[in-house]
DNA sequence: GATTTTTCTTAACCAAAGTCAATGAAATCC
DNA sequence: GGATTTCATTGACTTTGGTTAAGAAAAATC
Protein backbone atom coordinates (compact mmCIF):
# COMPACT_ATOMS: atom_id res chain seq x y z
CA UNK A 1 0.00 0.00 0.00
CA UNK A 2 2.73 2.82 0.94
CA UNK A 3 4.69 1.88 -1.78
CA UNK A 4 1.90 3.47 -4.24
CA UNK A 5 3.17 6.71 -4.16
CA UNK A 6 6.23 5.48 -4.41
CA UNK A 7 5.29 3.94 -7.70
CA UNK A 8 3.98 6.94 -8.97
CA UNK A 9 6.94 9.12 -8.51
CA UNK A 10 9.09 7.20 -10.05
CA UNK A 11 6.85 6.63 -12.85
CA UNK A 12 7.92 10.63 -13.07
CA UNK A 13 10.73 10.59 -12.61
CA UNK A 14 13.23 7.70 -11.29
CA UNK A 15 14.02 8.03 -7.73
CA UNK A 16 17.56 6.75 -5.75
CA UNK A 17 16.81 4.55 -2.68
CA UNK A 18 17.96 7.41 -0.45
CA UNK A 19 15.13 9.45 -1.96
CA UNK A 20 13.02 6.73 -2.12
CA UNK A 21 13.48 5.62 2.04
CA UNK A 22 13.30 9.64 2.44
CA UNK A 23 9.97 9.97 0.92
CA UNK A 24 8.26 6.51 2.56
CA UNK A 25 9.60 8.01 6.25
CA UNK A 26 8.17 11.35 5.76
CA UNK A 27 4.88 10.31 4.34
CA UNK A 28 1.61 10.35 6.26
CA UNK A 29 -0.66 7.52 5.96
CA UNK A 30 -4.13 7.89 7.30
CA UNK A 31 -7.71 6.95 7.38
CA UNK A 32 -10.73 8.71 6.84
CA UNK A 33 -14.42 7.22 7.19
CA UNK A 34 -16.97 8.51 4.63
CA UNK A 35 -18.80 11.84 4.86
CA UNK A 36 -14.87 12.75 6.19
CA UNK A 37 -14.54 16.71 4.60
CA UNK A 38 -10.97 17.40 3.89
CA UNK A 39 -11.66 21.19 3.03
CA UNK A 40 -14.89 23.72 3.52
CA UNK A 41 -15.51 26.41 1.40
CA UNK A 42 -13.79 29.37 2.72
CA UNK A 43 -10.63 27.79 4.49
CA UNK A 44 -7.61 28.16 2.96
CA UNK A 45 -6.13 24.57 1.92
CA UNK A 46 -3.13 23.63 4.05
CA UNK A 47 -2.34 20.31 2.85
CA UNK A 48 -2.69 18.09 -0.19
CA UNK A 49 -3.45 14.42 -0.51
CA UNK A 50 -2.67 11.15 -2.59
CA UNK A 51 -5.38 9.09 -3.34
CA UNK A 52 -4.34 5.23 -2.17
CA UNK A 53 -7.88 4.23 -1.71
CA UNK A 54 -11.51 5.43 -1.53
CA UNK A 55 -12.57 8.57 -3.32
CA UNK A 56 -12.89 12.18 -2.78
CA UNK A 57 -15.22 14.38 -4.04
CA UNK A 58 -14.82 18.28 -5.23
CA UNK A 59 -18.08 20.22 -5.18
CA UNK A 60 -19.45 23.46 -4.95
CA UNK A 61 -22.79 24.82 -2.37
CA UNK A 62 -24.79 26.80 -3.97
CA UNK A 63 -28.00 27.78 -2.66
CA UNK A 64 -27.84 24.95 -0.55
CA UNK A 65 -27.08 22.58 -3.28
CA UNK A 66 -24.14 20.81 -3.97
CA UNK A 67 -22.34 20.59 -7.77
CA UNK A 68 -20.26 18.04 -8.36
CA UNK A 69 -16.87 18.88 -9.84
CA UNK A 70 -14.60 15.67 -9.58
CA UNK A 71 -13.72 12.59 -8.34
CA UNK A 72 -10.42 11.71 -6.93
CA UNK A 73 -10.00 8.13 -6.88
CA UNK A 74 -6.43 5.61 -6.50
CA UNK A 75 -3.39 7.22 -7.45
CA UNK A 76 -5.09 10.53 -7.70
CA UNK A 77 -3.75 14.05 -6.35
CA UNK A 78 -6.24 16.02 -4.04
CA UNK A 79 -5.43 19.38 -4.32
CA UNK A 80 -6.89 22.70 -4.66
CA UNK A 81 -4.05 24.31 -6.28
CA UNK A 82 -5.86 27.89 -6.39
CA UNK A 83 -6.40 28.56 -3.06
CA UNK A 84 -3.26 26.67 -1.89
CA UNK A 85 -1.14 29.04 -4.08
CA UNK A 86 -2.62 32.16 -3.74
CA UNK A 87 -3.32 31.63 0.24
CA UNK A 88 -6.98 32.65 -0.29
CA UNK A 89 -10.09 31.07 0.82
CA UNK A 90 -11.50 27.78 -1.19
CA UNK A 91 -14.39 28.25 -3.12
CA UNK A 92 -15.38 24.53 -2.71
CA UNK A 93 -15.51 21.54 -0.54
CA UNK A 94 -13.58 18.21 -0.26
CA UNK A 95 -14.90 15.00 0.98
CA UNK A 96 -14.84 11.76 1.34
CA UNK A 97 -17.32 10.10 -0.47
CA UNK A 98 -16.45 6.40 0.51
CA UNK A 99 -13.99 5.39 3.33
CA UNK A 100 -10.56 6.36 2.16
CA UNK A 101 -7.07 5.53 2.70
CA UNK A 102 -4.94 8.98 1.88
CA UNK A 103 -1.46 10.23 2.28
CA UNK A 104 -1.37 13.56 3.62
CA UNK A 105 0.92 16.43 2.50
CA UNK A 106 1.37 19.77 4.50
CA UNK A 107 4.46 22.85 3.55
CA UNK A 108 7.08 21.79 5.94
CA UNK A 109 6.99 18.04 4.98
CA UNK A 110 7.83 19.06 1.49
CA UNK A 111 9.74 21.39 2.50
CA UNK A 112 11.88 19.13 4.82
CA UNK A 113 12.03 16.68 1.86
CA UNK A 114 13.05 19.53 -1.05
CA UNK A 115 16.10 20.63 0.78
CA UNK A 116 17.19 16.74 1.34
CA UNK A 117 16.39 16.11 -2.00
CA UNK A 118 16.17 19.70 -4.71
CA UNK A 119 15.01 17.40 -7.15
CA UNK A 120 12.20 16.37 -5.42
CA UNK A 121 11.31 20.09 -6.44
CA UNK A 122 10.51 19.35 -10.41
CA UNK A 123 8.61 16.04 -9.28
CA UNK A 124 5.89 18.51 -7.09
CA UNK A 125 6.14 20.94 -10.35
CA UNK A 126 5.03 18.23 -12.90
CA UNK A 127 2.08 16.98 -10.21
CA UNK A 128 0.99 20.26 -10.01
CA UNK A 129 0.91 20.67 -14.09
CA UNK A 130 -1.02 17.11 -14.17
CA UNK A 131 -3.40 18.30 -11.89
CA UNK A 132 -3.72 21.46 -13.68
CA UNK A 133 -4.50 19.54 -17.36
CA UNK A 134 -6.58 17.23 -15.28
CA UNK A 135 -8.72 20.18 -14.30
CA UNK A 136 -8.45 21.98 -17.62
CA UNK A 137 -9.84 19.01 -19.27
CA UNK A 138 -12.97 17.84 -17.42
CA UNK A 139 -13.69 22.20 -17.61
CA UNK A 140 -13.14 21.97 -20.97
CA UNK A 141 -15.78 19.17 -21.47
CA UNK A 142 -17.99 21.50 -19.41
CA UNK A 143 -18.25 23.93 -22.63
CA UNK A 144 -17.85 21.07 -25.32
CA UNK A 145 -19.73 18.91 -24.33
CA UNK A 146 -23.75 18.03 -23.17
CA UNK A 147 -24.60 16.41 -20.10
CA UNK A 148 -25.50 13.28 -22.46
CA UNK A 149 -21.96 13.24 -23.64
CA UNK A 150 -20.37 13.68 -20.34
CA UNK A 151 -22.15 10.91 -19.17
CA UNK A 152 -20.67 8.48 -21.95
CA UNK A 153 -17.56 10.00 -21.61
CA UNK A 154 -17.23 9.35 -17.83
CA UNK A 155 -18.27 5.78 -18.21
CA UNK A 156 -15.81 5.05 -20.73
CA UNK A 157 -12.91 6.92 -18.64
CA UNK A 158 -14.05 5.58 -14.98
CA UNK A 159 -16.40 3.16 -15.07
CA UNK A 160 -15.09 2.54 -11.52
CA UNK A 161 -16.78 5.14 -10.36
CA UNK A 162 -20.37 3.84 -11.49
CA UNK A 163 -19.90 1.05 -8.80
CA UNK A 164 -18.76 3.03 -6.19
CA UNK A 165 -20.92 6.47 -6.06
CA UNK A 166 -24.43 7.33 -5.60
CA UNK A 167 -25.85 7.94 -9.18
CA UNK A 168 -27.31 11.35 -7.82
CA UNK A 169 -23.68 12.26 -7.06
CA UNK A 170 -23.12 11.48 -10.83
CA UNK A 171 -25.83 13.58 -12.01
CA UNK A 172 -24.67 16.64 -10.32
CA UNK A 173 -20.95 15.91 -11.93
CA UNK A 174 -21.98 15.78 -15.28
CA UNK A 175 -24.33 18.98 -14.77
CA UNK A 176 -27.90 17.33 -14.45
CA UNK A 177 -30.74 16.54 -11.71
CA UNK A 178 -30.78 12.98 -10.91
CA UNK A 179 -34.31 13.04 -12.62
CA UNK A 180 -32.29 14.48 -15.51
CA UNK A 181 -29.69 11.46 -15.35
CA UNK A 182 -32.55 8.91 -14.83
CA UNK A 183 -34.17 10.02 -18.53
CA UNK A 184 -30.78 10.43 -20.54
CA UNK A 185 -29.76 7.14 -19.42
CA UNK A 186 -33.29 5.70 -20.72
CA UNK A 187 -32.47 7.66 -23.95
CA UNK A 188 -28.94 5.97 -24.28
CA UNK A 189 -31.01 2.71 -23.81
CA UNK A 190 -33.61 3.37 -26.32
CA UNK A 191 -30.63 4.46 -29.15
CA UNK A 192 -28.62 1.07 -28.39
CA UNK B 1 2.93 51.84 -24.02
CA UNK B 2 5.62 49.84 -23.56
CA UNK B 3 5.83 50.26 -19.51
CA UNK B 4 2.27 48.64 -19.21
CA UNK B 5 4.34 45.64 -18.42
CA UNK B 6 6.52 46.89 -16.50
CA UNK B 7 3.92 48.41 -14.35
CA UNK B 8 1.84 45.25 -14.88
CA UNK B 9 5.52 43.26 -13.07
CA UNK B 10 5.98 46.01 -10.10
CA UNK B 11 2.83 45.51 -8.75
CA UNK B 12 3.29 42.11 -8.08
CA UNK B 13 7.05 42.28 -6.81
CA UNK B 14 9.19 45.52 -6.92
CA UNK B 15 11.85 45.61 -9.83
CA UNK B 16 14.96 47.50 -9.63
CA UNK B 17 15.78 49.73 -12.25
CA UNK B 18 18.04 47.30 -14.07
CA UNK B 19 15.85 44.56 -13.66
CA UNK B 20 13.32 46.55 -15.50
CA UNK B 21 15.94 47.80 -18.01
CA UNK B 22 16.32 44.17 -19.03
CA UNK B 23 12.92 43.33 -19.02
CA UNK B 24 12.26 46.42 -21.15
CA UNK B 25 15.19 45.35 -23.65
CA UNK B 26 14.08 41.56 -24.42
CA UNK B 27 10.68 42.96 -24.79
CA UNK B 28 9.45 42.21 -28.26
CA UNK B 29 5.77 43.92 -29.20
CA UNK B 30 3.73 43.36 -32.31
CA UNK B 31 0.69 44.38 -33.62
CA UNK B 32 -1.69 41.81 -34.93
CA UNK B 33 -4.58 42.30 -37.57
CA UNK B 34 -8.29 40.99 -35.91
CA UNK B 35 -8.40 38.04 -37.41
CA UNK B 36 -4.74 36.81 -36.73
CA UNK B 37 -4.83 33.39 -35.11
CA UNK B 38 -2.19 32.95 -32.53
CA UNK B 39 -2.26 29.36 -31.81
CA UNK B 40 -4.12 26.21 -33.75
CA UNK B 41 -5.53 23.58 -32.02
CA UNK B 42 -2.78 20.20 -32.03
CA UNK B 43 -0.35 22.86 -32.38
CA UNK B 44 2.02 23.09 -29.16
CA UNK B 45 2.00 26.00 -27.83
CA UNK B 46 5.81 27.65 -27.39
CA UNK B 47 4.75 31.38 -26.88
CA UNK B 48 3.00 33.76 -24.32
CA UNK B 49 1.57 37.01 -24.78
CA UNK B 50 0.66 39.98 -22.43
CA UNK B 51 -2.34 42.34 -23.83
CA UNK B 52 -1.15 45.52 -24.10
CA UNK B 53 -4.15 46.29 -26.61
CA UNK B 54 -7.08 44.88 -28.23
CA UNK B 55 -8.08 41.47 -27.30
CA UNK B 56 -7.39 38.07 -27.88
CA UNK B 57 -10.24 34.74 -27.76
CA UNK B 58 -9.66 31.40 -26.77
CA UNK B 59 -12.44 28.50 -28.39
CA UNK B 60 -12.40 25.11 -29.08
CA UNK B 61 -13.65 23.92 -32.18
CA UNK B 62 -16.49 21.44 -31.72
CA UNK B 63 -18.42 20.18 -35.18
CA UNK B 64 -17.60 23.40 -36.83
CA UNK B 65 -18.55 25.38 -34.13
CA UNK B 66 -16.50 27.83 -31.96
CA UNK B 67 -17.04 27.55 -28.15
CA UNK B 68 -15.81 30.63 -26.99
CA UNK B 69 -13.85 30.06 -22.90
CA UNK B 70 -12.14 32.95 -22.76
CA UNK B 71 -11.35 36.50 -23.59
CA UNK B 72 -8.23 38.28 -22.97
CA UNK B 73 -7.74 42.05 -23.04
CA UNK B 74 -5.36 44.77 -21.58
CA UNK B 75 -2.56 43.86 -18.67
CA UNK B 76 -4.01 39.85 -19.12
CA UNK B 77 -1.68 37.24 -20.12
CA UNK B 78 -2.57 34.70 -22.99
CA UNK B 79 -0.97 31.84 -21.74
CA UNK B 80 -2.18 28.02 -22.92
CA UNK B 81 -0.26 26.70 -19.89
CA UNK B 82 -1.21 22.54 -20.93
CA UNK B 83 0.20 23.22 -23.54
CA UNK B 84 3.16 25.08 -22.70
CA UNK B 85 4.25 22.95 -19.77
CA UNK B 86 3.12 19.20 -20.89
CA UNK B 87 4.29 19.99 -24.26
CA UNK B 88 1.05 18.69 -25.69
CA UNK B 89 -1.07 19.59 -28.56
CA UNK B 90 -3.53 22.24 -27.64
CA UNK B 91 -7.35 21.84 -27.57
CA UNK B 92 -8.39 25.33 -28.41
CA UNK B 93 -7.53 27.98 -30.56
CA UNK B 94 -6.38 31.82 -29.74
CA UNK B 95 -7.13 34.51 -31.98
CA UNK B 96 -7.27 37.81 -31.86
CA UNK B 97 -10.41 39.22 -32.47
CA UNK B 98 -9.65 42.97 -32.61
CA UNK B 99 -6.32 44.54 -33.62
CA UNK B 100 -4.15 44.06 -30.83
CA UNK B 101 -0.47 45.20 -29.61
CA UNK B 102 0.91 42.07 -27.86
CA UNK B 103 4.03 41.77 -25.85
CA UNK B 104 5.28 38.08 -27.10
CA UNK B 105 7.75 36.20 -25.37
CA UNK B 106 9.22 32.72 -25.50
CA UNK B 107 11.31 30.21 -23.87
CA UNK B 108 14.44 30.96 -24.28
CA UNK B 109 14.32 35.18 -23.77
CA UNK B 110 12.68 33.66 -19.92
CA UNK B 111 15.14 31.24 -19.71
CA UNK B 112 17.88 34.24 -20.83
CA UNK B 113 16.27 36.77 -18.22
CA UNK B 114 16.20 34.19 -15.02
CA UNK B 115 19.84 34.01 -15.29
CA UNK B 116 20.73 37.51 -15.19
CA UNK B 117 17.74 37.81 -12.51
CA UNK B 118 16.46 34.45 -10.61
CA UNK B 119 14.35 36.78 -9.15
CA UNK B 120 12.04 37.03 -12.19
CA UNK B 121 11.28 33.00 -11.92
CA UNK B 122 9.23 33.97 -8.84
CA UNK B 123 7.29 36.46 -10.58
CA UNK B 124 6.41 34.01 -13.61
CA UNK B 125 5.63 31.29 -11.34
CA UNK B 126 3.13 33.93 -9.89
CA UNK B 127 1.81 34.96 -13.17
CA UNK B 128 1.03 31.61 -13.81
CA UNK B 129 -1.21 31.00 -10.49
CA UNK B 130 -2.97 33.76 -11.01
CA UNK B 131 -3.99 33.14 -14.67
CA UNK B 132 -4.42 29.39 -13.63
CA UNK B 133 -6.51 31.02 -10.49
CA UNK B 134 -8.48 33.32 -13.15
CA UNK B 135 -9.38 30.39 -15.22
CA UNK B 136 -10.69 27.96 -12.46
CA UNK B 137 -12.88 30.98 -11.84
CA UNK B 138 -14.47 30.82 -15.26
CA UNK B 139 -14.77 27.44 -15.49
CA UNK B 140 -16.36 27.31 -11.63
CA UNK B 141 -19.29 29.47 -13.23
CA UNK B 142 -20.27 27.06 -15.68
CA UNK B 143 -20.94 24.77 -12.85
CA UNK B 144 -22.69 26.81 -10.71
CA UNK B 145 -24.55 29.94 -12.27
CA UNK B 146 -26.95 29.24 -15.43
CA UNK B 147 -26.88 31.59 -18.47
CA UNK B 148 -28.44 34.39 -17.58
CA UNK B 149 -26.53 34.53 -14.57
CA UNK B 150 -23.45 34.58 -16.30
CA UNK B 151 -24.46 37.06 -18.73
CA UNK B 152 -24.86 39.80 -15.85
CA UNK B 153 -21.96 38.50 -14.31
CA UNK B 154 -20.09 39.40 -17.37
CA UNK B 155 -21.71 42.55 -17.72
CA UNK B 156 -20.79 43.74 -14.01
CA UNK B 157 -17.15 42.59 -14.37
CA UNK B 158 -16.07 43.17 -17.76
CA UNK B 159 -18.54 46.23 -19.49
CA UNK B 160 -15.78 46.95 -21.87
CA UNK B 161 -16.13 43.47 -23.54
CA UNK B 162 -19.68 44.82 -24.95
CA UNK B 163 -18.32 47.47 -26.74
CA UNK B 164 -16.03 46.08 -28.71
CA UNK B 165 -16.81 42.19 -29.45
CA UNK B 166 -19.65 40.75 -31.31
CA UNK B 167 -22.66 39.34 -29.57
CA UNK B 168 -22.41 35.89 -30.95
CA UNK B 169 -19.22 35.93 -28.89
CA UNK B 170 -20.45 36.55 -26.04
CA UNK B 171 -23.82 34.35 -26.64
CA UNK B 172 -20.70 31.59 -26.99
CA UNK B 173 -19.00 32.40 -24.00
CA UNK B 174 -21.84 32.23 -21.60
CA UNK B 175 -22.83 28.97 -23.19
CA UNK B 176 -26.10 29.63 -25.63
CA UNK B 177 -26.91 30.25 -28.75
CA UNK B 178 -26.79 33.81 -30.40
CA UNK B 179 -31.04 33.59 -30.45
CA UNK B 180 -30.88 32.58 -27.10
CA UNK B 181 -28.85 35.59 -25.58
CA UNK B 182 -31.92 37.65 -27.65
CA UNK B 183 -34.14 35.95 -25.64
CA UNK B 184 -32.38 36.55 -22.18
CA UNK B 185 -31.27 39.96 -22.73
CA UNK B 186 -35.30 40.32 -23.17
CA UNK B 187 -35.96 38.56 -20.17
CA UNK B 188 -33.66 40.81 -18.17
CA UNK B 189 -35.39 43.85 -19.69
CA UNK B 190 -38.47 42.71 -18.67
CA UNK B 191 -37.66 42.14 -15.34
CA UNK B 192 -36.26 45.75 -14.56
C1' DG C 1 -35.45 -11.04 7.80
C1' DA C 2 -38.52 -7.19 8.51
C1' DT C 3 -38.21 -2.28 8.62
C1' DT C 4 -36.34 2.09 7.89
C1' DT C 5 -33.73 4.95 5.06
C1' DT C 6 -31.60 6.06 0.98
C1' DT C 7 -31.42 6.01 -3.84
C1' DC C 8 -33.48 5.60 -8.38
C1' DT C 9 -37.20 5.87 -11.68
C1' DT C 10 -41.50 7.51 -13.71
C1' DA C 11 -45.06 10.78 -14.94
C1' DA C 12 -47.22 15.29 -15.71
C1' DC C 13 -46.31 19.86 -16.32
C1' DC C 14 -43.30 24.02 -16.85
C1' DA C 15 -39.26 26.78 -18.30
C1' DA C 16 -35.35 27.40 -21.01
C1' DA C 17 -32.47 26.56 -24.88
C1' DG C 18 -31.98 24.61 -29.72
C1' DT C 19 -33.56 24.73 -34.59
C1' DC C 20 -35.20 26.74 -38.68
C1' DA C 21 -36.74 30.44 -41.16
C1' DA C 22 -37.80 35.22 -41.87
C1' DT C 23 -36.95 39.93 -41.12
C1' DG C 24 -34.49 44.18 -39.41
C1' DA C 25 -30.46 46.69 -38.30
C1' DA C 26 -25.68 47.78 -38.71
C1' DA C 27 -21.39 47.67 -40.68
C1' DT C 28 -18.54 47.16 -44.76
C1' DC C 29 -17.55 47.47 -49.44
C1' DC C 30 -17.56 49.16 -54.02
C1' DG D 1 -24.80 56.40 -51.07
C1' DG D 2 -26.54 52.14 -52.70
C1' DA D 3 -25.56 47.22 -52.42
C1' DT D 4 -23.97 43.50 -49.89
C1' DT D 5 -22.55 41.11 -46.15
C1' DT D 6 -22.66 40.46 -41.30
C1' DC D 7 -25.06 40.55 -37.08
C1' DA D 8 -29.20 40.73 -34.08
C1' DT D 9 -33.95 39.87 -33.22
C1' DT D 10 -38.38 37.49 -33.54
C1' DG D 11 -41.64 33.69 -34.03
C1' DA D 12 -43.22 28.81 -34.36
C1' DC D 13 -41.98 24.46 -33.00
C1' DT D 14 -38.91 20.77 -30.85
C1' DT D 15 -35.87 19.02 -27.44
C1' DT D 16 -34.04 18.90 -23.08
C1' DG D 17 -33.76 19.76 -18.34
C1' DG D 18 -36.12 21.46 -13.88
C1' DT D 19 -39.96 20.74 -10.54
C1' DT D 20 -43.09 18.24 -7.88
C1' DA D 21 -44.94 14.22 -6.31
C1' DA D 22 -45.44 9.35 -6.14
C1' DG D 23 -43.87 4.94 -6.02
C1' DA D 24 -40.22 1.10 -6.81
C1' DA D 25 -35.78 -0.74 -5.79
C1' DA D 26 -31.74 -1.22 -3.17
C1' DA D 27 -29.07 -0.69 0.94
C1' DA D 28 -28.42 -0.10 5.71
C1' DT D 29 -30.12 -0.88 10.31
C1' DC D 30 -32.04 -3.15 13.98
Amino acid sequence: MENKLLNYFSRIMPLTPEEAAAIAETMNIKQYKKGTVLLKEGEISMEAYFVLEGCVRQYYLVDGEEKTNNFFTEEQWVVSITSMTQQVPSGHFMECCLDSTLVVGNREKEEYLYKQFPKLESVSRKVMEKVFAEQQEIMASYSTDTPEQRYLKLMKARPDLFQKIPQYHIASYIGVKPESLSRIRKRIARKT
